[in-house]
DNA sequence: TTGACATGTGACTTTTTGGTCACTTATCAT
DNA sequence: ATGATAAGTGACCAAAAAGTCACATGTCAA
């Protein structure tokens, strides 16, 4: 049996599926063509791409006309989130993720 | 070229590791032996997916003599969700799973 | 110091995943 | 209608990951 968490992860496993979830967080409501566009893959790789993400619900998409928009779902980011770290402990967490972060901007 | 956050997300898409992580999210410290004792697997494959988790950043060890104790680190974690939710929106999503998880518990 | 215990390594097989291609379907504008 | 545009399907190949095994190393206790 393939659990729903199970699709999300698989999901985020791949490099390319998380830059198509960097430029949906950038602007969403973009179309296949479009996110095709700037990547060094053929379209059939992207549509696949984007059909894992959509299954797991990571992506959420809306016909119009002849083509097909796609939007970002953040959701199933926070519950993997929820997963691993309770309200406790989250901001001691999230300190220690800035300073990582600003640590790193500096390097 | 291998990321840092590609490490940490193709540890994360193996059901076994997250049942790793789930483990020491519950109690940590717990040595290979152990951990490997409640999972249908051998000892050579649970001490595989504990190197990938050690790897990503996911766990870290410390030596205890012949054993080697595993801790969690929920700060890649953490990352993850910073990725993808701003913290304007954190408020509202972060609602939103909230209300999903409850009505996942009464269904 | 010897036997038992806890962890580690490298080679190997099987399964899963990523990517492409030929071909198809649906929608729009002229 | 018809040519152009946007998205979809199933089969296929190549690359990567999961899991096992024979063998090896380091540590403890009697």
């Amino acid at each position: 049996m393939k659990t729903d968490d199970d699709l999300v992860f698989r999901a985020l496993a791949d490099p390319t599926r998380r830059h198509l979830l960097d430029r949906l967080y950038e602007r969403d409501g973009r179309t296949l063509t479009e996110l095709e566009s700037e990547l060094e893959m053929t379209r059939f790789g992207v549509m696949k791409h984007l059909r894992l993400l959509e299954e797991a619900g990571l992506v959420v998409t809306r016909r119009e006309g002849r083509q097909k928009l796609h939007y970002l779902n953040p959701v199933p980011i926070r519950l993997i989130h929820d997963r691993w770290i309770d309200k406790y402990r989250e901001r001691q967490v999230s300190a220690l993720a800035n300073l990582k972060s600003e640590l790193e901007e500096t390097a």
